[in-house]
RNA sequence: GCGGAAGGCUGGACGGCCGCACCUGCAAGGGUGAGGAAAGUCCGGACUCAGCAAAGCAUCGGUGCCGGGUAACGCCCGGGCAGGGCAACCUGACGGAAAGCGCCACAGAAAACAAACCGCCCGCCAUGCCUGAGGUUCGCCAAGGGAUCACAUGGUGCGGUAAGGGUGAAACGGUGGGGUAAGAGCCCACCGGGGGGCUGGCAACAGUCCCCGCAUGGCAAGCCCCACCAAGGAGCAAUGCCAAAUAGGAACCUCGCGUUCGUCUGAUCCCCUUCGGGGGAUAUCGGGGCAGGGCAGCUUUGGCCUGAGAGGUUCGGGUUGGCAGCAAGAGCCAUGUGGCAACGCAUGGCCCAGAUGAAUGGUCGUCGAUCCUUAGGGCAACCGAAGGGGGACAAAAUCCGGCUUAUAGGCCUUCCGCGCGC
RNA sequence: CGGGGCGUGGCGCAGCUUGGUAGCGCGUCUGUUUUGGGUACAGAAGGUCGUGAGUUCGAAUCUCGCCGCCCCGA
């Protein structure tokens, strides 16, 4: 029922748009603190982590998104969460690096609020700065 | 028209581009996708688990006017009573205070078997009034005796009384009259209260008649009593399965380790044998029965398990993967029908989220209830080109029935009061 | 999902059981002592008792509903 290879295909499933890396999301708490510990990038609607793994540890480009109860009821949480997971689609694929694990965490009030394509560019930014 | 009451509905719309989850399909594609509260997790169930059910008792808990609805409820509907409102209507934890215990601060005479501080009244005594031994500072003082109807003052009585008395949340029925030494349900009228009968109602209760001068404050959201109800525990992280990994665990406590069957004859031993088998012995091994033990606190009954082990508590190690549970249900919508209603019944139709760092969206444009600014118009109320802003609360997490709480704006129905017109 | 606890002056806590006066320690302020400071002594200020209702004559206390925080178990 449950083959193992199955889980392998899955994180190929990428695969159909070669230009684009695959995009997983970090769900096991542990991931999480590691990137809190690794390098920071403070926007005006969110703050960006990025982590580079060790070797081994998974394959690809990984992104987790955080927001804690400051930013809101849940259905504040919710709609920062999509936000924050829009942007990484639309940004991450062209300016993320292989082997690295990026976490977005949500602000109270401005992610749910902020100008939507200034967002867009804040991430890039973001992003130029951690890599370097 | 203004003000108000009750009930119900709705909870932005359309389109472009880019996306998410599930189902279906070989594929292309197609289909479906948050709420009235999904919330708080306050009640009631369904479902699941453990080696169990019934009855009674105990205990704990809940409910608390009556009747009905429901799978059930602390929910809903109808009715009664009480309080509020001119009314529509609203609100009510609404059994018992002569079963018992407890509490009632301060103030006040007294705070719960009534008693009696002041007061009022009555009886008695003394004084006053007359006389006056005697004394004298010549103003008076005064033993004793007499009078004592009434009045006054003081004292006194195991006297009467509770009308009145600052207080207090509350003062032992209220108001008025009679009555009395003063007073008092002492008597009378009305009101209030208690008991009994009759009538209406399933009942709560209401009405009415008779009797009783009245017989005992409040708090039970203090303990409690009564009636009724249900019954324990844990909860979808329940529970079952698969995979992986570690271990093939440790400590402690409680109860028990008895008896029987050799026609269970498997095993073992002895004897006979025609080699098919037969007879006997052994309770050591296996097996069966009984006692015993266990199965929610106790008892009883039945049943099941165990029968030489059983049960419980705690600690330690590993895994934090997948599948099932998990979406056809006390389901929704019509029509008919019974019922004042909640709701029930019948027939037909429909299939309507299933995620798990958790889908159901992101962005742009047009419109949009409505709000703001302003050119302008109008005596004014107001109208208004153009521009700008622009939807409340709040997101399923096993599933239902309720309750509670949050909620911008809009719409509909019924009713009440006041004003005006016809 | 289930269970438990706590909100009282600036801080930490009593008081709640059995309802009538909100108290203690530290801190703050003022004064005295000292040349000055500390210490010590004396005095003072400061509390919607988390919040909204209800019961009661009267509620920090009793009851119910909300809000916030903390802890525990599966």
């Amino acid at each position: 029922m449950t083959e193992p290879d199955e889980q392998d295909q899955k994180a190929a499933s990428g695969e159909p748009r070669a230009a684009l890396l695959p995009l997983a999301v970090l769900r096991k708490r542990s991931d999480f603190l590691k990137a809190a510990r690794a390098r920071r990038a403070p926007c005006p609607a969110f703050l960006v982590q990025a982590r580079k793994r060790a070797d081994g540890e998974a394959m690809g480009m990984r992104v987790g998104f955080t927001c804690s109860k400051k930013v809101g009821n849940a259905v504040a949480r919710n709609r920062a969460k999509r936000r924050l997971r829009e942007i990484a689609r639309l940004v991450l694929p062209r300016m993320g690096q292989d082997g690295y694990d990026y976490v977005l965490i949500g602000r109270a009030e401005k992610t749910a609020s902020h100008e939507f394509t200034a967002m867009q560019a804040d991430l890039a930014h973001a992003l130029k700065k951690l890599h370097a």
